[in-house]
RNA sequence: GCGCCCGUAGCUCAACUGGAUAGAGUACUUGGCUUCGGACCAAGGGGUUGCAGGUUCAAAUCCUGCCGGGCGCACCA
């Protein structure tokens, strides 16, 4: 890419004049009357036992009249210890929108992954529970890993594990039957078991003298037998319906979906195996890991009475994951608060044999301004209501600003803006970030906004449909294009694959949000000082050039982001 | 008790992983529709980067010790 091969030039030239080893450290002035690009020359000033400002003067002085340099940048100067460098325009107009245009959709892709197979493990739900805004910053999360990953050159595998078997469904089966009224309210069924679910787990910790009944429940689903294993696997689906219809809305898709219950059997054999290498031992009437002597504490695997934990199901599918796809690697993402467990189920398939690189890509919690969310308290925003909320008001802001558009069309772009917004919001900030989730504020579209950025793209659509196609014919004369502002954008889009790596590389989307926000602004600023269409014929061809490499670097980004571009708002 | 994370403007967050004058959004004050879409733009005030030491040319960033908050540590997932 451009700003790559012109570091390349210059780290060509200085071996001439002063040989040096090791990497130049390239930046960015923080701002443009310092220069484009910087050098800090406080490394190589260490390895020739010079005065780093000393330094900077005089390589400085000699690359000035470097030859080879001449044409790419219009003045190289020493500001201190750093040299700094002046791009020339026409030269960064040239290179950059010409990467823009051969690469397309692909602009800012790069090989960096070496096409290693990786696999990515998100959006774990348990069916028969809520889907709250939880679930969302996990799927939000993992499918911009998920993209951001396959953009960085790596073959990105996005899989999913559905806890479908455990002590929350026999909860849920339970309540269902008492209450005949959830079976016949109108929304999904696979919503309304979570509700159930929710009331399920608050009405047995007011009263455990149910709790043999849920037990009763349990051992029949298991015994895979019966009325209630029958609601099981009714139930169980509905579930998994509404889960695809979740993924549907929010345009993730994952390669394969593993459920718990098809890998018990295979985990009591591992398990059973595990024990007889010593890995594993009873303790107390359950059977353990005992991981002290590696600082990890004790992992319990089956329980007193014989029945399984969440660990042998994971241990099937670990081994699973790896034996079927022969991955390089393989990537949980899962909430923080489970960095012990997987710390813990990762020295257990160590142990094993299994030296592959596993990672757990933590995330911290999404809370609300009322504290915790407990499905116990009732204090949880599901997914479902916060769509609803952000749909109402869009829809109302909508329809006011194009009462000639029909009530289609305004869902539609209404129903995208929405899951921009919610999806923006979780990734907007650091992972390690605890979100505190407020709806009031969710709902202004202003500022650092998947609105804003929206509202960005459907002006740049504007201009480039009222410029019409007869514009772009011919070769446009980017030189045209002298205005500060219009430097500034373009050595922002320049910068976008260095984005692209550098957030791949710290599992970041956030950087990537922030980097769309500032190209946007930048944008908005240029488009109020300065005019497109109104601009001379060939001043204009080479403004609307530059619209459309913007465009599609927005467009890039929200792809990676899983964000759909706006067709209007 | 042990381990992990967080603490930066009133609030929510950045700071290219040790570099230039710590920046955005929001809120507040003020200005801008004869303008390619005002969900916009411009300007202003607002900081002892929790506290105290240390490391070095350079610390919000690294080290040590405190203070405050959160999470996790045997049959939940």
């Amino acid at each position: 890419m451009f700003l790559e091969e012109l570091k390349l030039k210059i780290k060509a030239s200085l071996e001439i004049i002063r040989p040096f080893s090791g990497e130049l450290v390239f930046s960015y002035p923080p701002n443009s009357e310092l220069g484009d690009l910087s050098l800090a020359c406080f490394e190589l000033a260490k390895t020739q036992q010079k005065n780093p400002a000393e330094l900077a003067r005089e390589l400085a002085e000699k690359l000035t009249v470097d030859q080879g340099l001449k044409k790419y940048f219009t003045d190289i100067k020493a500001v201190g210890p750093y040299l700094n460098f002046f791009i020339a325009v026409a030269y960064l107009a040239a290179g950059t929108i010409g990467d823009i245009k051969t690469a397309g959709a692909r602009y800012g892709d790069n090989k960096k992954g070496g096409a290693k197979k990786v696999m990515i493990e998100y959006s774990n739900g348990n069916t028969h529970k809520e889907h709250h805004i939880g679930h969302l910053r996990n799927i939000s999360y993992g499918d911009a890993i998920y993209r951001l990953l396959a953009a960085n050159g790596y073959r990105a595998i996005p899989v999913s594990y559905i806890n479908d078997f455990g002590i929350h469904v026999a909860k849920t089966i339970w309540n269902w039957q008492r209450r005949s009224s959830y079976a016949e309210r109108p929304e999904p069924k696979g919503y309304l078991l979570g509700k159930c679910y929710a009331e399920a787990s608050r009405e047995l910790a007011e009263h455990p003298e149910y709790k043999e009944e849920v037990g009763r429940i349990m051992t029949e689903i298991e015994s895979r037998y019966g009325a209630n294993y029958k609601l099981w696997r009714q139930s169980r689906q509905w579930s998994i319906d509404y889960f695809f219809s979740i993924y549907q809305e929010l345009n993730v898709s994952f390669r394969k979906i593993f459920y718990e219950s098809e890998l018990l059997d295979a985990g009591l054999k591992l398990v059973a195996e595990l024990t007889t290498q010593g890995i594993l031992r009873k303790s107390e009437g359950a059977l353990i890991a005992d991981l002290e002597k590696y600082g990890l504490g004790i992992l319990p695997i089956i329980r007193s009475d014989g029945t399984a934990l969440y660990p042998v199901a994971d241990l099937a599918l670990a081994s699973e994951k790896f034996k079927k796809y022969g991955l390089d690697e393989s990537i949980y993402i899962v909430d923080v608060r489970q960095s012990l467990y997987f710390k813990q189920l990762f020295k257990i398939l160590d142990l094993m044999g299994y030296r592959k690189s596993l990672r757990h890509l933590t995330y911290d919690f999404v809370t609300l301004p009322e504290g915790m969310m407990a499905s116990r308290t009732g204090n949880v925003i599901t997914y479902r209501e916060l769509k609803a909320k952000l749909l109402e008001k869009l829809m109302t802001e909508i329809t006011q600003r194009h009462p000639d558009w029909s009530v289609d069309r305004v869902t539609d772009v209404a129903l995208n803006l929405a899951i921009s917004t919610m999806k923006f919001e979780m990734l907007k900030v650091g992972a390690e970030k605890i979100i505190t989730f407020n709806v009031e504020e969710a709902l202004k579209f202003d500022g650092y906004t998947a609105c804003y950025l929206q509202y960005g793209y459907v002006r740049l659509q504007s201009i480039v449909r009222k410029a019409g196609f007869s514009l772009f014919v011919g070769r446009p004369d980017l030189s045209k294009l002298t205005d500060g502002k219009e430097k500034a954008l373009l050595m922002k889009i320049a910068r976008y694959p260095e984005v692209i790596a550098q957030a791949g590389a710290g599992y970041n989307p956030s950087e990537l949000t922030k980097y769309l926000f500032e190209l946007v602004q930048l944008f908005s600023d240029y488009y109020h000082e300065v005019n497109i269409l109104k601009a001379a014929t060939a001043v204009r061809r080479a403004r609307l050039t530059l619209v459309k490499a913007i465009a599609q670097v927005l467009k890039n980004g929200f792809g990676i982001l899983g964000i759909k571009e706006s067709a209007g708002m």
